[in-house]
DNA sequence: TCTGGGGTCCTAGGACCC
DNA sequence: TCTGGGGTCCTAGGACCC
């Protein structure tokens, strides 16, 4: 059996911790640049407020009912998921932290048990300890945990808590769940399975294997598959090295110059480069890219990318700062005001069989010494305290985050982890 | 005025190999 | 009338997740 933790609201939840005042209160969370909703209260979602629906749209219904508006505060929400992560591995052999607000336990080996009971009081004691509500579903599969954890959130009786360990319990559970909201079926699928007849989870779990193969790939077998208790996936509890990594904003306003715009993919590259040396690897592949702001019709629009090939795979901040300017100066164009870019590496290997260039120039033993001189000043004393000079100081790149809630728990304004 | 930031996997089609 | 059979690798696009 596979338990679900799932952390209510949460980074709603988390301003609350720190906030009780607001603890009946509508709590709302917005994203970069506090551009649109990512993070609702109960209350919220009662006033109709959808996941996702840009600020402005909604600014008479929060000033109506005096929700309280936050900008998002990541260094904040991942150290407290640490938290919540670290109680249950406290109390789990095996757990896989599935997201920021996820985990996954395995239950094997707890026979002795019953795990409602072991549910229930690990719910109790997140929350006591952290402040944090969550909800725990358990199945024999990861999607009928996913199942049983909705069960546990929308149906008050069951108080956060449900399990699914026999076949009535399927059907049942299934009968009730909508086909959309089940783990690995979006938007698109939901559509095409709605027009198809198709309006349940346990609908779904009954069309034709064939069927299922045909319009939605191996994905969707597997998702049927585990629905009726066949499981198609283990506990991951090694967390595998990402393929690509990507560092991206929109600024706080639109930017014509390339000056600032260079100034930003600097800063994005030498995250690019920290996220690889703290993963242990070497990227190949560079891509920059440069974007005016799609919902300004009445703007001239231009969005570019350059891809790059480096000569030998690295994580050093000053050489992908090197290759991104490069590629910047390739697509940037005078006439446009820029409102986001990005800088994503591939191509990634671990960083100990880097094959080596037969002209290499670089000095890459001292850009090794330098780079962990500068993580460790920088994670001692902040980011960005040592940076590259053409980051510069320019601060009109900047995200916009009016309602920022103070960083509680940690020193610095960044919380510095890989899986998320 | 104003619209986020990350990731993963699968498939089809084309180029190329013998 | 009739035109082989078997592979690999890469890319773009589309779906999904949080």
């Amino acid at each position: 059996m596979f338990a679900l933790v799932d952390c209510n609201n949460f980074y709603a939840s988390c301003e609350r911790v720190f906030n009780p005042a607001l603890r009946d209160k509508p709590v709302l969370v917005l994203s970069n640049n506090d551009g649109c909703v990512i993070a609702r209260s109960n209350e919220v979602k009662a006033l109709g407020i959808k996941m996702g629906q840009p600020a402005f749209e909604i600014k008479d219904i929060i000033e109506r009912n005096h929700v309280h508006v936050f900008s998002s505060n990541f260094a904040l929400y991942g150290d407290m998921s640490g938290r919540v992560t670290n109680i249950l591995a406290e109390e789990c052999p095996a757990i896989e932290v599935y997201s920021i607000d996820e985990s996954f336990i395995d239950l094997s080996g707890f026979d002795y048990y019953d795990p409602l009971v072991f549910a229930r009081n690990l719910r109790t004691k997140v929350f006591r300890y952290t402040g944090i509500p969550v909800s725990i579903g358990i199945g024999p599969t990861k999607t009928l945990a996913k199942v049983a954890t909705w069960h546990g959130k929308k149906i008050a009786a069951n108080n956060g808590v449900y399990i699914i360990n026999n076949k009535e319990k399927i059907e049942e559970s299934l009968k009730r769940l909508p086909v959309g909201e089940v783990w690995g079926i979006g938007r698109q699928y939901s559509r095409f399975l709605n027009e198809n007849g198709v309006a349940t989870a346990w609908d779904f779990a009954r069309m034709p294997a064939i069927w299922v193969r045909k319009h939605m790939t191996v994905m969707g077998l597997r998702t049927q598959k585990e629905l009726l208790g066949e499981p198609c996936g283990d506990l991951e509890n090694v967390i595998p090295a990402k393929k690509a990594i990507l560092t991206s904003r929109s600024f706080g306003e639109m930017l014509p110059d390339l000056g600032n715009v260079s100034q930003a993919v600097t800063r994005f590259a030498s995250s690019c480069a920290y996220k690889l040396r703290k993963q242990k690897s070497v990227a190949s592949v560079l891509m920059v890219f440069i974007t005016t702001n799609p919902h300004r019709k009445d703007l001239p629009q231009y969005a570019r990318n350059r891809v790059i090939q480096m000569p030998v795979p690295t994580n050093s901040s000053i050489e992908i700062n090197h290759y991104a300017q490069l590629a910047l100066a390739g697509i940037f164009r005078e006439g446009y005001r820029y409102k986001k870019a990005g800088v994503l590496v591939s191509d990634i290997t671990p960083q100990d069989n880097v094959q080596q260039a037969l002209f290499d120039e670089v000095p890459r033993e001292k850009h090794k010494d330098l780079m962990m001189v500068m993580d460790r000043i920088n994670e001692k004393y902040g980011r960005d305290t040592m940076r590259i000079g053409s980051q510069g100081f320019s601060k009109r790149w900047k995200l916009r985050q009016e309602k920022l809630s103070p960083c509680y728990t940690t020193r610095w304004d960044e919380f510095i982890t890989i899986k998320l």
